[in-house]
DNA sequence: AAAATATTCAAACATACGTTTCAATCATGC
DNA sequence: GCATGATTGAAACGTATGTTTGAATATTTT
């Protein structure tokens, strides 16, 4: 095995392999490549998958840790992006501006593919957890997601602590069945008879931090603090 | 294979294998349950699976539909409940009883594995699409959403008809996402430190509501009806 | 009760995967 | 330029899973 001049392994094939995993993944879903359709689109034998990444689970495990690692990037840069624009002005970002961090990292055109695979991840670990979903999903995101809900009390600080948390996991949870919509079968086009559509990123981004900004602005009520207390 | 007055096949087996499938599904995803680890649970022989239902699709199907039907029968029920009771008043339903009566069917103690199952179907189909997930979403779903929808714009009339459709698809996401959450890690758990939990009925369908009312509840900004009409 | 039909059972079967093997080829360092 | 190790290739292997089989048993019908 070759080894590049920072010790790690390089090969054609191995970018190769990995350039049409994640292609693939973006595709068809995480169980919807075979080691064979992955070594013929590739162009390679099916046993260099195995040469290269030990196995197929390896893989795939690089493949979407690169991509948690991205999406993370990218949301980190945006925050640091609104505070230092903020600060220039004397303010702290605005609420829309921060929910709009969040959001762009999935529909931006920059990394096209990075808000499908990321919901491809996500999905899978809700729908069937193993070990390696897991993993990714806690050590690539769950520092991430404290570290955004802290932007987030600075930017809604009427919020109660655990309306904050319940909220983060509602925008999650509408971000990335959204964007699964593209991969199957565009329900939301479908019912709405082409009026809305997640493809458009420019709406979706739209639509989606305005709806983020409308409840998040709002103060809780005396109702959820009491079924909260209640249990 | 006996009969009962209504023409349908009956039998003690079916309905266990059923049962224990509802089960099984609910605890471990549409595909972490095998032919093999079901007989064995239900105390019945293998190939009972495909005696009574022809195969396993058949008879996740089955299960699925049933499901789905119960869910979209409990929402019917309850938006026909606000709307006699606001008849009464001599006004419309409010915003908030009509979300509340949608995310009640996935909370209630009545049906306590409904809502967690219907988000396995949901999540499987948006993960990888097959022709049985297909066909239960749009036979035994589309419809509802639709109407569904009519009620809420009647309860949020200041909503244009494309940012409806938007807030629908994000209310359905942030409610499946949440009930997934159960069946996977326990993300909302581990982030908040224990301080939310989506097995938390009461809290749960209170924090929701109160989210969706204070999205629904905006009219829409300029920006959004710019972002549609832009490309 | 006998015949017909429905149901159960253990075992064999089929197959779609990921994985391993081992020989052939290629690249690299001496 | 040859020896060594890295890479590729075709084929075989192992396994987990759904499915079918055909005999044995239970149930229903007449």
């Amino acid at each position: 095995m070759r080894l590049n001049e920072s010790g790690k392994t390089s090969s054609v094939t191995r970018g190769t392999i990995r350039a049409v995993a994640e292609e693939l993944f973006a595709e068809n879903g995480i169980h919807g490549v075979t080691t064979r359709a992955l070594a013929e689109k590739a162009g390679v034998n099916m046993a260099a998958v195995n040469y290269h990444f030990g196995n197929k689970d390896n893989l795939t495990m690089a493949v979407f840790r690169d991509v948690a690692r991205r999406s993370v990037q990218r949301r980190l840069d945006n925050l640091a992006r609104i505070e230092a624009e903020a600060e220039a002005r004397g303010v702290s970002p605005s609420l829309k501006d921060t929910v709009e961090a969040f959001v762009d990292a999935y529909v931006n055109e920059d990394t096209p593919r990075t808000g499908v695979l990321l919901a491809h991840l996500v999905l899978q670990h809700r729908v069937r957890p193993t070990e390696w979903t897991r993993a990714i999903v806690q050590e690539e995101l769950d520092d991430f997601a404290l570290s955004y809900m802290e932007a987030l009390r600075r930017a809604a600080p009427h919020l109660a602590e655990n309306v904050l948390h319940w909220r983060y996991h509602f925008m999650v949870g509408a971000v990335m069945m959204s964007l699964s919509d593209q991969t199957s079968d565009g329900r939301m086009r479908r019912l709405s008879g082409g009026l809305c559509d997640p493809e458009n990123r420019v709406e979706f981004k739209a639509q989606m931090v305005s709806f983020l900004v409308d409840s998040f602005g709002q103060p809780e009520t005396a109702e959820i603090r009491m079924a909260h207390a209640d249990p």
